[in-house]
DNA sequence: AATATTTATCGTTTTTGTACGATAAAAGAA
DNA sequence: TTCTTTTATCGTACAAAAACGATAAATATT
């Protein structure tokens, strides 16, 4: 079977993964580039910038804000999305602890 | 088509991603802990630790050595990993940069 | 009311990722 | 030399991601 074993790996090790996950294509990090330089983070704006298909920028839209490093508000029949600043940092600190943490524990290297 | 469209991003995005991906399995983060934790960074032993099975293992540090992220010597009929801190750390740095230079071009939120 | 604009979702195709067993390769032990 | 141990790789199967066009839904505009 090839069925993911994500289940088998602790929470911290998951989320860690899965926002690593939301950032690991290149179009959701210029996404973020683009809402964090206008401040009007028009979903047309967006598309018009990125070489993708308005229907391929909604879903990776979609897939950072299942991450929760975007929010999304409907603005009549525009959507204005925005940079969820909070979880972005909370994730950003987690990283970080992670790589120290790991750095802490090595005690010496053995190859 | 269903061709990724990497190419179409600047290399910094690509790299970014390309480091994001290499974190995007919680068996990639266990292994990492893992061998920051112990010394003797075998294979096997990572193997013993982990819910799965030794060539599912084996093609996972594979991903993390080409992402950079670790090496690997061979030692005799065993397989030697560590962290390779040097390219960790400017991943490190690069992602924390990228989240500092995206907040402060945030002029003001607008949603 | 009819039309245009904007975006999310659906359906589909192709590519990549995840996982495993089996096997090959390499080196140490008998 | 033969056998055992260890790990990488091959082949395979299924799952998920990436991309697009088409369409539906919602709201403005005329």
């Amino acid at each position: 079977m090839a069925t993911p074993k994500t289940e088998a790996f602790s929470k911290k090790e998951q989320d860690l993964a899965a926002f690593a996950k939301a950032l690991a294509h290149p179009a959701r990090i210029a996404i973020l580039k683009v809402l964090a330089q206008n401040n009007e983070c028009i979903c047309g704006e967006i598309v018009e910038v990125l070489p993708l298909a308005q229907s391929t920028v909604s879903q990776h839209l979609k897939e950072l804000k299942e991450a929760g490093l975007i929010d999304g508000n409907v603005d009549g029949p525009r959507s204005c999305y925005c940079i969820n600043w909070k979880a972005f940092e909370k994730f950003n600190a987690e990283f970080s602890s992670l790589f120290h943490k790991l750095k802490d524990q090595q005690a010496k290297s053995c190859c």
